[in-house]
DNA sequence: GCCAACGTTGGC
DNA sequence: GCCAACGTTGGC
């Protein structure tokens, strides 16, 4: 079982939005490290810290699980600001995976996370980080998961 | 809107 | 392969 960080910007795509649907394709991200990640590290069943991105309450505001195999990101083969020209079907780019609704939290401000000792190594609060998939550790999951979510 | 940090691009 | 320029991320 792995632990992951996923960041979503709440205008395009929030926790409520993912209760909505269940289960939606983590479509759109762009990024070698961040696909690597889903491609290659991910598993059904692992759980999900939901972030919310760049919006004015940051923080963790759900989880989520791990729902599907890495699948090729549809959006990469359509017209739109996530297409990609080098890549066909047959050698797709960009692969994603389906990500299920758990439950949704009180929202976890960032400031919370920064002032808990226990997650001074987290990646998310490392400067400069910008990675919007990132793993977390057991220990960052069981702190935040027993003293952080209500 | 600002700015730090980082990834990507492209000329050489 | 180097590296400057540029674009993006994301908190504030």
């Amino acid at each position: 079982m792995n632990y992951w960080l996923m960041k979503s910007e709440p205008d395009e795509y929030s926790i409520d939005d993912l209760k909505r649907d269940k289960k939606s394709a983590w479509f759109g991200v762009r990024n070698y490290q961040a696909r690597n990640f889903m491609r290659d590290e991910m598993k059904v069943g692992d759980l999900v810290l939901f972030y919310h991105s760049s919006c004015p309450e940051p923080g963790i505001a759900g989880i989520a699980k791990i729902a599907s195999k890495p699948i090729p990101d549809k959006t990469q083969f359509e017209p739109g600001k996530y297409f990609d020209p080098k890549a066909t079907s047959e050698k797709p780019i960009w692969m994603c995976v389906e990500v299920a609704f758990v439950k949704k939290c009180e929202l976890i401000p960032l400031a919370s996370l920064r002032s808990a000792t226990q997650l001074e190594s987290m990646r998310i609060l490392q400067r400069g980080n910008r990675l919007s998939i990132t793993p977390v550790s057991e220990p960052e999951w069981k702190f935040i998961e027993s003293k952080l979510i209500q």
